[in-house]
DNA sequence: ACATCGAGAGACAACGTTGTCTTGGAAGCG
DNA sequence: CGCTTCCAAGACAACGTTGTCTCTCGATGT
């Protein structure tokens, strides 16, 4: 038996199709005695409206369906940022299609593309490729950017205040005495790891430390932790610019036994920080504040809000725990 | 100016709607001439086409669209099942619509129901509610549940070997000596807490040790291991029977300086737990495992495969890193 | 040269719904 | 009592696409 239409309703509640419509959307204008009619032969035959006939009649055109590109769903920052975009859509019975990219720019535009396809009333995309201009076509589509500027499209942008955090953290060693602070980066590519690295030498002036950038997961970042202690004149202290690279960094510092010796503070905090030994000092995002802010504005774009885009940039908070406060 | 339709690249091609139809879909039947004329006009006009209103005509009705549902995508074992989950589906063309649940059941009811009107092609559900039961109504969508047994409602169901998991990591604390060994877990109402509770059961056969059930977050697994350490007969030893639970009793076992002297064992394991002091024995589970097997079952389900509903268990891992091997 | 065939391309209906217009009958009014 | 007014409820078209049928025209065979 194939699903039911208004039209076998409307047969057994002996009613045109029309009237059915009515009473499904709440229309006032149907007798009582009529409506209860119809009611009791939704309920009889397990009737569901079609959402997408309606969708393609109706004027207004809204599927209440958001779309949400993130680098990776598993990732702790991308998990909770998740969680607060869904939280608000959820007040708004709106749904959330998501994506993890990975860092592969096809699929950013190939899930975009897609997402759009599907008529969502709005993105909000994590950028992972280095050009978001392929997004230009996407008249009629409201995009809110997260974590990351793009590049090559302007829109609602919210993102950390990464120049300044960055900053902070790397004043915080000097603060402790130390004068060799290394950095450690992700891919040079990423616009927030360049932004993070533009802090770093900010707030080391004419005389900045080693620097390995491109650093790509958790044992990438452990062996150039190695490499880095083992040079000739080894830095002091580390500032590490990504939750992922934090941990490598700390299981090198383990491995050769210096994490009571070496300075360490991360960019982004991670569960359980503040129960390692030392515990680790971090300059802490907020990404539940960032989702709901995207998701706002992304909505009220939605409604029609029409003005320049925005960028919303969300203070980070440098949370001291130990491992930054190890003198040098 | 609206979105383009088909009859707009029609008439900008000089061809019968027909024909675009055929052009767009691949069909062979079209002169290379006529097939040229109308790309030129797809790609002028930036069209593209309704999914939604292909659907509605089309005869295998696919929206090559699942739904999952799970407990919270910010938490880690959620985080990692839903991205195998959503890379298995990318493979095949297939997105995915994601809610948080919270253990809220209306909230599962009202999801389900959601997202099958939406027309998914199937759903995974991480079970909140006490009961399935509503589910029966659901005739045509199929569903597999994972990481907890549903009740009220068979379908394919993809879960750890919780019994077999928690009775072994029992019986590794008895091995090292321990005779009081508390158990500390989630709401009971949660049949995968349940059958943890089971396991522990069998393996201390009758000489259990102090229970607490119920415990929900982190906060109040500190607070009850707490109280279990400072009755007059504390435990030696602890079985923390989820993530959370075992998180907060790290936490109070630091607090109280027990930390080297009370065993630990905890069910499901978390990132860094091999970096805390002592590292925390765990019985590990496997959920981007469990994430790829539900998806595939359901892709089976949803391609017609017609068998009676299989349970599938996805055996866990215990990983001795130290606190589990504290003597008693 | 004529009947037959095949293939490309268009006409038309249909998917399940909602917007708009029309109908019919009851109520309201002088 | 007859006329207008009003409103519930139905008829019909339309949304953007695809399935099916039909038509046309050139190629093939005898």
């Amino acid at each position: 038996m194939a699903r039911p239409t208004m039209n076998d309703v409307a047969r057994t509640a002996g009613v045109s199709l029309k009237t059915v419509s009515r009473v499904v959307n709440g229309e006032p204008t149907v007798t009582p005695d009529l409506a209860a009619r119809v009611r009791a032969a939704v309920e009889s035959l397990d009737y569901r409206p079609h959402l997408g006939a309606s969708m393609l009649r109706r004027n207004d055109r809204r599927t209440r369906t958001i779309g949400v590109l993130l680098e990776d769903v598993s990732n702790p920052f991308s998990g909770v940022l998740h969680r607060a975009i869904e939280e608000e859509a959820h007040t708004r019975g709106v749904h959330v299609l998501t994506g993890s990219l990975g860092e592969d720019a096809r699929r950013e535009r190939e899930l975009a593309r897609a997402f759009r396809q599907r008529q969502t009333d709005g993105l909000i995309v994590a950028p992972t490729a280095s050009d978001q201009g392929y997004l230009s076509r996407f008249s009629g589509t409201p995009i809110v950017f997260v974590d990351r500027q793009p590049s090559g499209f302007l829109a609602d942008t919210v993102v950390s205040t990464n120049i300044a955090g960055a900053a902070g953290a790397v004043r915080h060693l000097i603060a402790h005495g130390h004068r060799r602070i290394a950095f450690l980066g992700d891919y040079q590519r990423i616009p927030t790891a360049r932004e993070r690295f533009r802090g770093y030498l900010q707030a080391l002036g004419d005389r900045p430390g080693p620097v390995v950038h491109d650093i790509r997961g958790e044992a990438a970042a452990e062996r150039a932790t190695i490499t880095l202690l083992r040079r000739p004149d080894p830095p002091t202290a580390l500032f590490t610019s990504q939750n992922v690279i934090t941990i490598g960094a700390v299981r090198a510092l383990r491995r050769l036994g210096r994490h009571h010796s070496v300075a360490l503070v991360g960019f982004d905090d991670f569960p359980l920080a503040d129960l390692l030994e030392p515990a680790v000092t971090v300059v802490a995002q907020h990404p539940a504040r960032i989702g709901r802010v995207a998701a706002g504005a992304l909505f009220e774009r939605i409604d029609g809000h029409d003005g320049p885009p925005r960028v919303i940039r969300v203070a980070t908070t440098l949370i001291a725990r130990g491992s930054g406060e190890i003198p040098g």
